[in-house]
RNA sequence: GCCCCCUUCGUCUAUCGGUUAGGACGCCAGAUUUUCAUUCUGGAAAGAGGAGUUCGAUUCUCCUAGGGGGUACCA
Protein backbone atom coordinates (compact mmCIF):
# COMPACT_ATOMS: atom_id res chain seq x y z
CA UNK A 1 0.00 0.00 0.00
CA UNK A 2 0.98 3.32 -0.67
CA UNK A 3 1.37 6.15 1.76
CA UNK A 4 -0.34 9.48 1.46
CA UNK A 5 2.26 12.16 0.98
CA UNK A 6 2.91 14.52 3.12
CA UNK A 7 5.38 17.30 2.52
CA UNK A 8 6.24 20.47 4.88
CA UNK A 9 7.23 23.77 4.63
CA UNK A 10 9.34 24.95 7.88
CA UNK A 11 10.72 28.14 7.86
CA UNK A 12 12.25 29.85 10.74
CA UNK A 13 10.89 33.35 11.06
CA UNK A 14 13.51 35.15 11.58
CA UNK A 15 12.58 37.21 8.33
CA UNK A 16 10.80 37.83 5.26
CA UNK A 17 9.91 34.93 3.03
CA UNK A 18 12.85 34.86 0.65
CA UNK A 19 13.35 33.55 -3.13
CA UNK A 20 14.53 30.54 -1.82
CA UNK A 21 12.23 29.80 0.53
CA UNK A 22 9.48 30.69 -2.03
CA UNK A 23 10.69 27.83 -4.39
CA UNK A 24 11.34 25.56 -1.50
CA UNK A 25 7.87 26.15 -0.63
CA UNK A 26 6.88 26.02 -4.03
CA UNK A 27 8.45 22.72 -4.48
CA UNK A 28 7.22 21.10 -2.05
CA UNK A 29 3.42 22.40 -2.59
CA UNK A 30 3.85 21.41 -5.82
CA UNK A 31 4.98 17.81 -5.32
CA UNK A 32 2.68 17.14 -2.91
CA UNK A 33 -0.19 18.25 -5.07
CA UNK A 34 0.91 16.03 -7.84
CA UNK A 35 1.01 12.89 -5.54
CA UNK A 36 -2.80 14.15 -3.81
CA UNK A 37 -0.96 14.81 -0.55
CA UNK A 38 -1.37 17.55 1.53
CA UNK A 39 1.42 20.63 2.30
CA UNK A 40 1.87 21.50 6.02
CA UNK A 41 3.52 24.32 7.65
CA UNK A 42 5.66 24.46 10.50
CA UNK A 43 6.97 27.47 12.06
CA UNK A 44 10.83 26.59 13.11
CA UNK A 45 10.80 29.56 15.81
CA UNK A 46 12.55 27.14 18.65
CA UNK A 47 14.76 30.03 18.81
CA UNK A 48 13.06 32.34 20.84
CA UNK A 49 14.97 35.49 20.48
CA UNK A 50 15.60 35.59 16.81
CA UNK A 51 12.16 34.76 15.71
CA UNK A 52 9.40 37.57 15.56
CA UNK A 53 5.63 37.56 14.80
CA UNK A 54 6.40 40.01 12.24
CA UNK A 55 8.07 37.78 10.37
CA UNK A 56 5.84 35.55 10.53
CA UNK A 57 3.44 37.74 9.26
CA UNK A 58 5.76 38.30 6.40
CA UNK A 59 6.13 34.40 5.25
CA UNK A 60 2.38 33.67 5.76
CA UNK A 61 1.50 36.75 3.34
CA UNK A 62 3.80 35.91 0.97
CA UNK A 63 2.80 32.47 0.94
CA UNK A 64 -0.95 33.15 -0.13
CA UNK A 65 0.01 36.34 -2.04
CA UNK A 66 1.97 33.38 -3.88
CA UNK A 67 -0.85 31.12 -4.13
CA UNK A 68 0.64 28.36 -2.07
CA UNK A 69 -1.37 27.10 0.00
CA UNK A 70 -0.78 24.69 2.88
CA UNK A 71 -3.44 22.26 5.23
CA UNK A 72 -4.41 22.64 8.42
CA UNK A 73 -3.26 25.82 10.93
CA UNK A 74 0.63 25.99 10.87
CA UNK A 75 2.35 23.81 13.41
CA UNK A 76 4.43 26.54 16.15
CA UNK A 77 7.74 24.60 16.88
CA UNK A 78 8.27 25.93 20.19
CA UNK A 79 4.31 25.12 21.22
CA UNK A 80 5.78 21.62 21.39
CA UNK A 81 8.82 21.85 23.35
CA UNK A 82 7.47 19.32 26.01
CA UNK A 83 6.94 16.91 23.85
CA UNK A 84 10.70 17.42 21.81
CA UNK A 85 12.27 17.58 25.91
CA UNK A 86 10.25 14.17 26.72
CA UNK A 87 11.86 12.55 23.70
CA UNK A 88 15.46 13.61 25.30
CA UNK A 89 14.77 12.33 28.18
CA UNK A 90 13.69 9.04 26.62
CA UNK A 91 17.25 9.04 25.10
CA UNK A 92 19.08 9.60 28.27
CA UNK A 93 16.95 6.85 29.73
CA UNK A 94 18.47 4.36 27.04
CA UNK A 95 21.81 5.66 27.26
CA UNK A 96 22.01 6.95 23.72
CA UNK A 97 22.28 10.76 24.55
CA UNK A 98 24.12 12.10 27.79
CA UNK A 99 24.96 15.40 30.20
CA UNK A 100 27.77 17.21 28.92
CA UNK A 101 29.31 20.16 31.41
CA UNK A 102 31.93 22.06 28.82
CA UNK A 103 31.67 25.36 29.83
CA UNK A 104 31.33 27.47 26.25
CA UNK A 105 35.19 29.11 26.64
CA UNK A 106 36.30 25.04 26.54
CA UNK A 107 33.84 24.17 23.71
CA UNK A 108 35.42 26.97 21.46
CA UNK A 109 38.93 26.08 22.30
CA UNK A 110 37.94 22.34 21.30
CA UNK A 111 37.10 23.83 18.41
CA UNK A 112 40.26 25.99 17.56
CA UNK A 113 42.45 23.41 19.18
CA UNK A 114 41.47 20.81 16.69
CA UNK A 115 41.52 22.89 14.17
CA UNK A 116 44.82 24.02 14.40
CA UNK A 117 45.72 20.46 14.13
CA UNK A 118 43.54 20.02 10.94
CA UNK A 119 41.38 17.19 12.94
CA UNK A 120 37.60 17.68 12.37
CA UNK A 121 36.61 20.42 14.60
CA UNK A 122 33.53 19.19 16.48
CA UNK A 123 32.91 18.83 20.41
CA UNK A 124 35.34 15.56 21.05
CA UNK A 125 33.44 13.77 23.21
CA UNK A 126 34.97 14.46 26.74
CA UNK A 127 31.83 13.98 28.57
CA UNK A 128 30.18 10.98 26.65
CA UNK A 129 31.47 8.37 29.37
CA UNK A 130 32.73 10.54 31.98
CA UNK A 131 31.40 10.02 35.03
CA UNK A 132 28.58 12.75 35.58
CA UNK A 133 29.99 13.07 39.74
CA UNK A 134 33.05 14.96 38.49
CA UNK A 135 30.58 17.53 37.31
CA UNK A 136 31.32 20.69 38.04
CA UNK A 137 28.62 22.65 39.96
CA UNK A 138 28.77 25.72 38.48
CA UNK A 139 27.76 24.44 34.95
CA UNK A 140 24.01 23.52 33.71
CA UNK A 141 24.51 20.74 31.30
CA UNK A 142 23.44 20.18 27.91
CA UNK A 143 22.43 16.83 26.74
CA UNK A 144 24.00 16.20 24.07
CA UNK A 145 23.39 12.85 21.59
CA UNK A 146 25.56 9.90 21.49
CA UNK A 147 26.42 9.84 17.83
CA UNK A 148 27.63 6.62 16.23
CA UNK A 149 31.33 6.72 16.33
CA UNK A 150 32.40 3.89 13.67
CA UNK A 151 31.09 3.22 10.17
CA UNK A 152 28.72 5.55 7.91
CA UNK A 153 25.79 7.07 7.60
CA UNK A 154 24.15 6.87 4.24
CA UNK A 155 21.47 9.44 2.49
CA UNK A 156 19.86 7.95 -0.12
CA UNK A 157 18.86 11.19 -1.53
CA UNK A 158 15.85 11.79 -4.25
CA UNK A 159 17.58 14.35 -5.94
CA UNK A 160 21.28 14.35 -4.80
CA UNK A 161 22.00 10.40 -5.19
CA UNK A 162 23.80 8.14 -2.04
CA UNK A 163 25.77 10.47 -0.14
CA UNK A 164 28.10 9.31 2.12
CA UNK A 165 29.46 10.45 5.39
CA UNK A 166 32.07 8.61 7.85
CA UNK A 167 30.09 8.96 11.46
CA UNK A 168 33.63 9.77 13.03
CA UNK A 169 33.15 13.52 11.28
CA UNK A 170 29.98 13.82 13.01
CA UNK A 171 30.11 14.94 16.66
CA UNK A 172 27.58 14.71 19.40
CA UNK A 173 25.28 17.25 18.93
CA UNK A 174 23.50 19.15 21.29
CA UNK A 175 19.58 18.33 21.86
CA UNK A 176 18.40 20.16 24.90
CA UNK A 177 20.98 23.52 25.83
CA UNK A 178 21.75 24.27 29.36
CA UNK A 179 18.62 26.01 29.93
CA UNK A 180 16.83 22.65 29.23
CA UNK A 181 15.05 24.04 25.67
CA UNK A 182 15.49 21.96 22.33
CA UNK A 183 17.33 22.85 19.84
CA UNK A 184 16.09 22.86 15.96
CA UNK A 185 17.90 19.02 15.29
CA UNK A 186 16.16 17.59 17.61
CA UNK A 187 12.96 19.49 17.12
CA UNK A 188 12.88 18.96 13.33
CA UNK A 189 12.70 15.29 13.86
CA UNK A 190 10.45 15.00 16.67
CA UNK A 191 7.82 17.22 14.64
CA UNK A 192 8.30 15.61 11.32
CA UNK A 193 7.64 12.39 12.90
CA UNK A 194 4.34 13.34 14.56
CA UNK A 195 3.30 15.02 11.93
CA UNK A 196 3.65 12.15 9.50
CA UNK A 197 6.41 13.90 7.56
CA UNK A 198 6.81 11.46 4.26
CA UNK A 199 8.86 13.68 2.20
CA UNK A 200 11.54 16.51 3.22
CA UNK A 201 12.37 18.49 0.31
CA UNK A 202 14.53 21.28 1.47
CA UNK A 203 18.09 23.43 0.45
CA UNK A 204 20.64 21.46 -0.03
CA UNK A 205 22.22 23.80 3.25
CA UNK A 206 20.94 20.90 5.14
CA UNK A 207 22.21 17.99 3.69
CA UNK A 208 24.74 17.66 6.47
CA UNK A 209 22.05 17.82 8.85
CA UNK A 210 20.44 15.14 6.90
CA UNK A 211 23.40 12.81 7.82
CA UNK A 212 22.99 13.73 11.61
CA UNK A 213 19.64 13.48 12.17
CA UNK A 214 19.34 9.87 9.95
CA UNK A 215 21.62 9.10 13.28
CA UNK A 216 19.08 9.88 15.41
CA UNK A 217 16.00 8.56 13.72
CA UNK A 218 17.46 5.20 13.76
CA UNK A 219 18.69 5.85 17.70
CA UNK A 220 14.81 6.21 18.08
CA UNK A 221 13.33 3.31 15.82
CA UNK A 222 12.04 6.05 13.82
CA UNK A 223 12.05 5.35 9.90
CA UNK A 224 13.28 8.59 8.66
CA UNK A 225 11.38 10.15 5.59
CA UNK A 226 12.08 10.67 2.02
CA UNK A 227 15.12 13.27 2.01
CA UNK A 228 15.41 15.60 -0.86
CA UNK A 229 18.35 18.05 -0.71
CA UNK A 230 17.22 21.18 -3.90
CA UNK A 231 19.99 23.15 -4.65
CA UNK A 232 20.56 26.88 -3.22
CA UNK A 233 19.53 29.96 -5.61
CA UNK A 234 22.39 32.07 -5.75
CA UNK A 235 22.63 35.78 -7.00
CA UNK A 236 23.16 36.87 -10.25
CA UNK A 237 27.21 37.21 -9.79
CA UNK A 238 27.34 33.61 -8.34
CA UNK A 239 27.97 34.81 -5.35
CA UNK A 240 25.39 34.27 -2.36
CA UNK A 241 22.36 35.66 -2.28
CA UNK A 242 22.25 39.25 -0.83
CA UNK A 243 19.61 42.16 -1.42
CA UNK A 244 21.49 43.60 -4.29
CA UNK A 245 20.58 40.62 -6.36
CA UNK A 246 17.45 39.04 -5.22
CA UNK A 247 17.45 38.06 -1.79
CA UNK A 248 14.38 39.92 -1.02
CA UNK A 249 11.05 38.70 0.25
CA UNK A 250 8.19 38.14 -1.70
CA UNK A 251 6.61 41.02 -1.09
CA UNK A 252 9.59 43.10 -2.47
CA UNK A 253 8.61 41.34 -6.02
CA UNK A 254 5.08 42.51 -5.14
CA UNK A 255 6.50 45.83 -4.77
CA UNK A 256 7.69 45.92 -7.98
CA UNK A 257 5.38 44.98 -9.96
CA UNK A 258 5.50 41.24 -10.66
CA UNK A 259 2.82 38.77 -11.22
CA UNK A 260 2.54 35.83 -8.50
CA UNK A 261 1.94 33.44 -11.39
CA UNK A 262 5.21 35.11 -12.96
CA UNK A 263 6.83 34.83 -10.41
CA UNK A 264 5.64 30.89 -9.75
CA UNK A 265 6.37 30.01 -13.63
CA UNK A 266 10.19 31.32 -13.06
CA UNK A 267 10.66 29.65 -9.58
CA UNK A 268 9.48 26.60 -10.76
CA UNK A 269 12.43 26.81 -13.59
CA UNK A 270 15.05 27.69 -11.55
CA UNK A 271 16.62 24.01 -10.98
CA UNK A 272 13.61 22.55 -12.16
CA UNK A 273 13.01 21.33 -16.08
CA UNK A 274 10.51 19.98 -18.13
CA UNK A 275 12.21 19.57 -22.00
CA UNK A 276 11.82 22.25 -23.27
CA UNK A 277 8.86 23.59 -21.87
CA UNK A 278 9.00 27.16 -20.27
CA UNK A 279 5.68 28.13 -19.53
CA UNK A 280 3.31 26.31 -17.41
CA UNK A 281 0.00 26.63 -16.03
CA UNK A 282 -0.55 25.39 -12.39
CA UNK A 283 -2.39 22.48 -13.50
CA UNK A 284 1.07 21.40 -15.81
CA UNK A 285 3.12 22.12 -12.90
CA UNK A 286 1.35 20.20 -11.01
CA UNK A 287 1.44 17.38 -13.50
CA UNK A 288 4.82 17.31 -14.48
CA UNK A 289 6.68 18.22 -11.24
CA UNK A 290 8.61 15.98 -10.02
CA UNK A 291 11.71 14.95 -7.83
CA UNK A 292 13.70 13.19 -10.62
CA UNK A 293 13.94 15.82 -12.75
CA UNK A 294 15.43 18.78 -10.44
CA UNK A 295 18.71 19.43 -11.26
CA UNK A 296 21.60 19.45 -8.47
CA UNK A 297 23.27 22.63 -9.58
CA UNK A 298 22.62 26.15 -7.73
CA UNK A 299 21.07 28.37 -10.16
CA UNK A 300 21.61 32.14 -10.16
CA UNK A 301 18.49 34.45 -10.69
CA UNK A 302 18.35 36.04 -13.67
CA UNK A 303 15.99 39.03 -13.46
CA UNK A 304 15.39 39.78 -17.37
CA UNK A 305 14.36 36.38 -17.57
CA UNK A 306 11.53 36.96 -14.61
CA UNK A 307 11.00 39.92 -16.25
CA UNK A 308 10.30 38.73 -19.76
CA UNK A 309 7.79 36.23 -17.93
CA UNK A 310 6.29 38.66 -15.98
CA UNK A 311 5.83 40.89 -19.70
CA UNK A 312 4.29 37.30 -20.74
CA UNK A 313 2.04 36.89 -18.06
CA UNK A 314 0.54 40.42 -17.89
CA UNK A 315 -0.11 40.38 -22.11
CA UNK A 316 -2.25 36.66 -21.03
CA UNK A 317 -3.69 38.36 -18.03
CA UNK A 318 -7.09 39.51 -18.55
CA UNK A 319 -7.64 43.32 -18.22
CA UNK A 320 -10.19 43.09 -14.83
CA UNK A 321 -7.82 40.93 -13.08
CA UNK A 322 -4.53 42.99 -13.55
CA UNK A 323 -6.71 46.25 -12.19
CA UNK A 324 -7.43 44.25 -9.59
CA UNK A 325 -4.01 43.10 -9.25
CA UNK A 326 -2.36 46.96 -9.57
CA UNK A 327 -5.37 48.05 -6.87
CA UNK A 328 -4.36 45.46 -4.44
CA UNK A 329 -0.58 46.29 -4.74
CA UNK A 330 -0.30 49.98 -5.83
CA UNK A 331 0.27 51.33 -2.41
CA UNK A 332 3.36 49.72 -2.57
CA UNK A 333 4.77 50.48 -5.68
CA UNK A 334 7.18 52.69 -5.86
CA UNK A 335 7.04 56.43 -7.28
CA UNK A 336 3.40 55.60 -7.43
CA UNK A 337 2.11 56.50 -4.20
CA UNK A 338 0.08 59.49 -5.34
CA UNK A 339 -1.60 57.69 -7.38
CA UNK A 340 -2.77 55.23 -5.04
CA UNK A 341 -4.94 58.07 -2.98
CA UNK A 342 -5.78 59.97 -5.83
CA UNK A 343 -7.45 57.79 -8.61
CA UNK A 344 -11.05 57.75 -8.06
CA UNK A 345 -13.95 55.37 -10.08
CA UNK A 346 -13.96 56.99 -13.51
CA UNK A 347 -9.90 57.05 -13.39
CA UNK A 348 -10.15 53.77 -12.57
CA UNK A 349 -12.86 53.04 -15.55
CA UNK A 350 -10.25 54.72 -17.57
CA UNK A 351 -7.72 52.40 -17.21
CA UNK A 352 -9.25 49.68 -17.16
CA UNK A 353 -10.72 50.42 -20.98
CA UNK A 354 -7.26 51.91 -22.40
CA UNK A 355 -5.30 48.01 -20.69
CA UNK A 356 -5.76 46.36 -23.84
CA UNK A 357 -3.17 48.84 -25.87
CA UNK A 358 -1.28 49.21 -22.18
CA UNK A 359 -0.53 45.44 -21.15
CA UNK A 360 1.19 44.84 -24.54
CA UNK A 361 3.91 47.25 -23.42
CA UNK A 362 4.14 46.58 -19.93
CA UNK A 363 7.12 44.26 -18.28
CA UNK A 364 5.89 45.16 -14.66
CA UNK A 365 2.76 46.23 -13.50
CA UNK A 366 5.10 49.16 -11.91
CA UNK A 367 5.61 50.16 -15.62
CA UNK A 368 2.03 49.94 -16.63
CA UNK A 369 0.80 52.16 -13.73
CA UNK A 370 3.21 54.78 -15.16
CA UNK A 371 2.49 54.40 -18.51
CA UNK A 372 -1.24 54.89 -17.64
CA UNK A 373 -0.50 58.01 -16.02
CA UNK A 374 -1.71 59.92 -19.26
CA UNK A 375 -5.05 59.05 -18.51
CA UNK A 376 -4.63 60.61 -15.00
CA UNK A 377 -3.16 63.75 -15.21
CA UNK A 378 -4.72 67.14 -14.91
CA UNK A 379 -4.86 69.33 -17.46
CA UNK A 380 -2.42 71.47 -18.92
CA UNK A 381 -0.34 68.70 -19.64
CA UNK A 382 3.29 69.11 -19.20
CA UNK A 383 5.91 67.73 -21.69
CA UNK A 384 9.08 66.06 -21.32
CA UNK A 385 11.66 67.35 -23.34
CA UNK A 386 11.25 64.77 -26.55
CA UNK A 387 7.80 65.99 -26.57
CA UNK A 388 8.06 69.38 -26.57
CA UNK A 389 10.44 69.13 -29.23
CA UNK A 390 7.96 68.10 -31.49
CA UNK A 391 5.28 70.27 -30.89
CA UNK A 392 7.01 72.79 -32.39
CA UNK A 393 4.71 75.74 -34.58
CA UNK A 394 4.41 73.81 -37.04
CA UNK A 395 2.95 70.95 -35.36
CA UNK A 396 0.54 72.98 -33.56
CA UNK A 397 -0.79 74.35 -36.21
CA UNK A 398 -1.25 71.47 -38.09
CA UNK A 399 -2.93 70.14 -34.55
CA UNK A 400 -5.51 73.02 -34.37
CA UNK A 401 -6.95 72.18 -38.15
CA UNK A 402 -7.10 68.77 -36.68
CA UNK A 403 -9.27 69.84 -33.64
CA UNK A 404 -11.22 71.31 -35.86
CA UNK A 405 -11.98 67.92 -37.36
CA UNK A 406 -12.68 66.25 -34.51
CA UNK A 407 -14.79 68.88 -33.48
CA UNK A 408 -16.95 67.69 -36.04
CA UNK A 409 -17.12 64.32 -36.05
CA UNK A 410 -20.11 63.01 -34.85
CA UNK A 411 -19.51 59.71 -33.74
CA UNK A 412 -16.32 58.73 -31.36
CA UNK A 413 -15.47 55.52 -31.61
CA UNK A 414 -12.20 53.89 -32.82
CA UNK A 415 -13.45 53.31 -36.10
CA UNK A 416 -14.57 56.92 -36.55
CA UNK A 417 -11.45 58.38 -35.35
CA UNK A 418 -8.86 56.46 -37.32
CA UNK A 419 -11.19 57.60 -40.55
CA UNK A 420 -11.07 61.00 -39.42
CA UNK A 421 -7.48 61.08 -38.72
CA UNK A 422 -6.26 58.98 -41.72
CA UNK A 423 -8.53 61.47 -43.99
CA UNK A 424 -6.59 64.39 -42.66
CA UNK A 425 -3.76 63.19 -43.50
CA UNK A 426 -4.52 62.55 -47.19
CA UNK A 427 -5.81 66.18 -47.17
CA UNK A 428 -3.02 67.80 -45.52
CA UNK A 429 -0.66 65.52 -47.52
CA UNK A 430 1.25 64.34 -44.44
CA UNK A 431 2.36 60.80 -43.80
CA UNK A 432 0.51 59.26 -40.86
CA UNK A 433 3.77 59.43 -38.54
CA UNK A 434 3.70 63.35 -38.88
CA UNK A 435 0.56 63.32 -37.27
CA UNK A 436 0.10 60.83 -35.14
CA UNK A 437 3.73 62.01 -33.12
CA UNK A 438 2.88 65.40 -32.15
CA UNK A 439 -0.66 64.52 -31.35
CA UNK A 440 0.33 61.47 -29.12
CA UNK A 441 2.93 64.24 -27.84
CA UNK A 442 -0.14 66.45 -26.88
CA UNK A 443 -2.17 64.47 -25.96
CA UNK A 444 0.07 62.37 -23.33
CA UNK A 445 3.02 64.53 -22.49
CA UNK A 446 5.59 62.13 -23.73
CA UNK A 447 6.43 60.34 -27.12
CA UNK A 448 5.38 56.87 -26.36
CA UNK A 449 1.89 55.59 -25.55
CA UNK A 450 -0.28 52.82 -27.06
CA UNK A 451 -1.77 53.35 -30.52
CA UNK A 452 -2.71 56.97 -30.68
CA UNK A 453 -6.12 56.03 -32.07
CA UNK A 454 -6.73 53.99 -28.98
CA UNK A 455 -5.17 56.83 -26.90
CA UNK A 456 -8.04 59.35 -27.91
CA UNK A 457 -11.06 57.00 -27.97
CA UNK A 458 -10.23 56.40 -23.52
CA UNK A 459 -9.34 59.63 -23.53
CA UNK A 460 -12.95 60.98 -25.06
CA UNK A 461 -13.55 63.34 -27.39
CA UNK A 462 -14.16 66.16 -24.84
CA UNK A 463 -10.62 65.48 -22.86
CA UNK A 464 -9.45 65.00 -26.20
CA UNK A 465 -10.39 68.24 -27.55
CA UNK A 466 -9.62 70.27 -23.92
CA UNK A 467 -6.14 68.74 -24.44
CA UNK A 468 -5.54 70.46 -27.99
CA UNK A 469 -6.99 73.37 -27.10
CA UNK A 470 -4.64 73.81 -23.91
CA UNK A 471 -1.59 74.48 -27.07
C1' G B 1 41.71 23.46 8.09
C1' C B 2 38.09 19.29 7.84
C1' C B 3 33.49 17.03 5.58
C1' C B 4 29.87 17.10 1.59
C1' C B 5 28.03 18.76 -3.10
C1' C B 6 28.27 21.10 -7.92
C1' U B 7 30.58 22.41 -13.07
C1' U B 8 26.76 22.24 -21.05
C1' C B 9 26.07 29.15 -24.76
C1' G B 10 26.55 35.52 -20.52
C1' U B 11 21.94 33.27 -17.62
C1' C B 12 18.06 29.13 -16.83
C1' U B 13 18.25 24.45 -18.90
C1' A B 14 17.58 19.63 -22.60
C1' U B 15 20.65 15.45 -23.61
C1' C B 16 19.95 9.53 -19.59
C1' G B 17 27.55 6.37 -24.84
C1' G B 18 26.77 7.50 -31.25
C1' U B 19 22.91 14.50 -32.10
C1' U B 20 24.89 19.58 -37.41
C1' A B 21 24.87 19.49 -28.74
C1' G B 22 18.23 21.41 -28.66
C1' G B 23 15.02 25.25 -26.25
C1' A B 24 14.24 29.82 -23.39
C1' C B 25 16.00 34.76 -21.55
C1' G B 26 19.48 38.30 -22.98
C1' C B 27 22.37 40.19 -27.19
C1' C B 28 22.94 41.43 -32.70
C1' A B 29 20.52 41.91 -37.65
C1' G B 30 16.11 42.13 -40.53
C1' A B 31 10.55 42.25 -41.37
C1' U B 32 5.88 44.50 -39.60
C1' U B 33 4.74 49.57 -37.69
C1' U B 34 1.71 56.19 -35.98
C1' U B 35 5.81 56.11 -31.12
C1' C B 36 7.15 52.39 -27.71
C1' A B 37 6.28 47.62 -27.23
C1' U B 38 4.31 43.18 -29.17
C1' U B 39 4.77 39.66 -33.10
C1' C B 40 7.68 37.16 -36.92
C1' U B 41 12.45 35.71 -39.38
C1' G B 42 17.64 35.06 -39.12
C1' G B 43 22.49 35.21 -36.44
C1' A B 44 26.60 34.98 -32.86
C1' A B 45 27.09 32.06 -28.41
C1' A B 46 28.52 26.09 -24.52
C1' G B 47 30.33 20.54 -22.74
C1' A B 48 36.33 23.97 -16.82
C1' G B 49 41.31 21.34 -17.63
C1' G B 50 43.86 16.62 -17.66
C1' A B 51 44.02 11.38 -17.52
C1' G B 52 41.55 6.85 -18.15
C1' U B 53 37.23 3.02 -19.62
C1' U B 54 35.18 2.26 -24.62
C1' C B 55 34.98 1.02 -31.51
C1' G B 56 33.00 5.78 -29.77
C1' A B 57 32.49 10.13 -24.63
C1' U B 58 29.03 16.18 -22.83
C1' U B 59 27.23 11.50 -20.89
C1' C B 60 30.98 6.39 -16.90
C1' U B 61 35.70 6.57 -13.42
C1' C B 62 39.81 9.25 -11.28
C1' C B 63 42.79 13.70 -10.57
C1' U B 64 43.25 19.09 -10.75
C1' A B 65 41.02 23.81 -10.81
C1' G B 66 36.96 26.86 -9.81
C1' G B 67 32.26 27.58 -7.26
C1' G B 68 28.80 26.41 -3.32
C1' G B 69 27.16 24.32 1.39
C1' G B 70 28.28 22.61 6.29
C1' U B 71 31.49 22.70 10.32
C1' A B 72 26.89 26.95 16.78
C1' C B 73 23.87 25.91 23.59
C1' C B 74 21.07 29.39 14.73
C1' A B 75 17.58 27.23 11.86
Amino acid sequence: MTQKVITRFAPSPTGFLHIGGARTALFNWLYAQSHNGQMLLRIEDTDRTRSTTKAIDAILDGMKWLGINWSDEPVYQHQRADRHREIAEQLLREGKAYHCYCSPQELTKMREDARAKGKKPGYNGMWRERDPALAPDNIKPVVRFKAPDEGDTIIKDRVQGDIRFANKDLDDLILLRSDGSPTYMLSVIVDDHDMGITHIIRGDDHLTNAARQAQIYEALGWTPPVFAHIPLIHGADGAKLSKRHGALGVEAYRAMGYLPEALRNYLVRLGWSHGDEEIFSTAQMIDWFGLENIGKSAARFDFKKLENLNGHYIRESDDAHLIEAIKASLHEFEGCEDLASSLGDEDWQRFLQAMPGLKERAKTLVELVNSARYLFVKRPLSFDKKAAKLLNDEARTMLKNLAQTFTDLEEWSLESIETSIRDFSEQQDLKLGKIAQPLRAAMTGITTSPGIFDVLYVLGKHETLARLGDL
